[in-house]
DNA sequence: GCCTGATTGTTGGGTAGTCAAACAATCGAT
DNA sequence: ATCGATTGTTTGACTACCCAACAATCAGGC
């Protein structure tokens, strides 16, 4: 097998220069990481962060408009609407009008929907330990908030 | 103006319910906010994080190949082409024959690459410590042991 | 009541990032 | 000289996001 041996910089290891100095290099990624674990090992493919976060708040806040969910994700509100059609079209989540106020939709887990996302929770919170197995309960929250430091920090970006 | 204050679930806060526990919830929102507080306070929005990487690689590692950078990037080389192409549009990157295996491409950062990357490292690295205010440098390096942990973990993703 | 302004969900168009499959050019090894 | 591998590229698809516009609906002022 014609195997080349890191002759000019060309395969072999590369160096990433000053990245490391770069939180934010460490931060996308463990994000692309995550991601692909996720993938690859929660519920057979059949569910993706994005959507199953939308289950958990549905789930939580029962009725919640799509609006609601929008602002709650940081997401533009026109954003909802492929996710709200493909789980509904699943039959994991039902879209109703609210009678006081026909404009908005009241989102609701169906009976399918609660039975699958309990199967899925199990699975994401496997995944979430195996991804952060190695980290003493200290670390991993260490960990935790110094995201959510980021986060914070983040949220108002603006700075000059 | 009307401004509903939280009755029925729909404005005001939404319950996070589960989710809080999951460090990929943690990361994925602290992705976002990095995210966002890059676009809008490095370098006047000239430059995207993939892009300020793939000028870093291609200043540590002259010379170095496109497939070489794919795989530095974990991404398919396909991928690869249309970075390529912007940033040798915009006169930051030469892609030239490579004389003893005219197959590939020997990727090198311009002059102008080079003068522009400079201003883009100062503005990142300020970017990068003002994301991570508030940190301890103990914290930070435990925000990036957490992170390079999870990076390790999700490389060899299939786990059963 | 009626009008005006705000809100909700939706559509349509646009951008960015990714992959997989196919292809020509080229190389390496036999 | 031929065969298999590699490189860059194109094409088509998919996901995820935004913004601008729109109809339906509501809420408040008058």
């Amino acid at each position: 097998m014609a195997k080349k041996i890191n002759e000019n910089g060309t395969n072999g290891s590369v160096d990433p220069g000053m990245l490391p100095e770069l939180v934010g290099f460490h931060l996308r990624r463990a994000q692309s990481a995550m991601f692909q674990h996720f993938a690859s090992n929660v519920a057979d493919g059949e569910i993706s962060p994005g959507h199953f976060g939308v289950l958990v708040l549905i789930e939580t806040n029962p009725a919640m408009s799509q609006s609601a969910l929008a602002k709650a994700l940081n997401v533009d509100r026109s954003s909802i609407v492929p996710v709200i059609n493909a789980l509904e079209g699943r039959g994991l989540v039902s879209r109703t009008k609210k009678p006081d106020d026909r404009r908005t939709h009241e989102l609701n887990l169906t009976a399918k929907g609660r039975t699958k996302l309990k199967a899925f929770k199990k699975s994401v919170i496997r995944h979430d330990s195996e991804i952060t197995s190695g980290l003493t309960r200290t670390e991993k929250a260490a960990l935790i908030k110094g995201l959510s430091r980021i986060t914070d920090r983040g949220i108002n970006a603006r700075t000059r």
